[in-house]
DNA sequence: CGACTATTTGAGGCGTATCAAGAAGTGTGG
DNA sequence: CCACACTTCTTGATACGCCTCAAATAGTCG
């Protein structure tokens, strides 16, 4: 049972009829499960893209993940979700009961050692996005973006965004403003340019030049 | 064989004497080990303070994460390590090596599970210290941090930071200058001071403002 | 088509970085 | 114990990158 990370091709649980697994459909902007709700179910992407993010009390937002196919999101090992998780367009999802999950866990090291590899993961982009918020400029951070998306919406020509700018700039710690205007500034610059038919699909023509704007 | 998490009060793997752990001493400034590197050793911070960061190819430094006694860092899923590991003051770890703890996970569904909670621990604080980095302005960045040294360096009526300024700059996304200042403008409001002896030893006089602070 | 949302672009302001200098703290050798 | 060099920290002045506000354009959906 192998199934393809966010990042890497590496071995990774896929939820599993086994599991009691059952696929729900979400229209874009709904909710799949809020910050602080009780972590019951775990969730994986068939189809569509789903934002993962906190907010602080006065509204700001900082989305931490975008999951899309293939990715697992709502593990928790606490009680709760420590996000609030919401499909970005239509999309639709297998679910699967924590308690059957962890039933599974606790006695096959394989799916346990397979939830660890993919928290490890999680991790690592993590870290990647602090160093991202943290030191980069906001021509580089949309860069990063630009080539993180190429990575994972692989097997296309045009990336078809499924996120807003506001998502994007509250992916990047950045302003709608700002993200518009560095797409802007690399479409000057030639680097990449939009279809006619939308400014959410993208065409990277020089992905070298982007890979130098990410340091 | 538990252990105090950085964090919260969770059962976590201490590294064992059963896993052939050795004892090593750093002094301050001193590498552990380099991004990188093969990842062949994990440690537990017996005494002292650890700084895990990253570096662009320009100088500018994102520290990740500040290891303090019974935290346990170094443990990777790939091969290489992810970041850099200094002792930030004379330094006592103890070591293991990798494959020994690899060898107990791969048979022992416990030891993974810790593992697992404790790569959960750690990735629940890049979530939020994403929120930090993208969303919060210098003061709520410093009054934070504040409050996680207060948090995890415990049982002490003062905060003996290990920690230089530029140390805490790096973590919250800073320039020096504006730590010290954020600091000094603490101190003016009387939400905290310095002791007569040193600069690093800071006494919280108010935690509620604090945490107002804190958003 | 009309209402609404998303995106772009411009003008100006603010928050934090940078540059600079002095004060405080630390370590070393005499 | 002091003198000196060096690093760390603070504070001030200034610069600049990104945010905010505003308005026009583009895109979406009934």
């Amino acid at each position: 049972m192998l199934s393809r990370s966010a990042n890497t091709v590496v071995p990774v649980v896929t939820i599993h009829a086994n599991f009691g697994a059952a696929e729900t459909s979400y229209v874009g902007g709904q909710q799949i499960h809020g910050e602080g709700e009780w972590a019951n179910r775990v969730y994986e992407v068939m189809r569509g893209a789903v934002r993962n993010y906190k907010t602080l009390s006065d509204g700001r937002r900082q989305i931490c993940a975008f999951h899309l196919p293939n990715d697992i999101f709502g593990w928790e090992n606490g009680p709760t979700y420590r996000f609030t998780a919401e499909a970005i367009v239509d999309t639709t999802v297998r679910v699967v009961r924590r308690q059957n999950l962890e039933y599974v866990a606790a006695t096959n090291v394989q799916v346990t050692h397979s939830l660890l590899s993919m928290t490890t993961r999680n991790l690592e982009h993590a870290e990647n996005q602090m160093m991202l918020l943290g030191r980069k400029n906001s021509l580089e951070k949309v860069a990063a973006f630009l080539l993180e998306m190429d990575r994972r919406l692989f097997g296309t020509d045009v990336l078809a965004l499924p996120m807003t700018r506001r998502d994007i700039a509250d992916y990047l710690g950045l302003s709608v403003e700002t993200v518009s205007r560095e797409l802007s500034q690399l479409r000057a610059r030639g680097i990449l340019k939009f279809t006619e038919t939308s400014q959410r699909q993208i065409v990277l023509k020089d992905r070298q030049e982007l890979q130098a704007l990410n340091s």
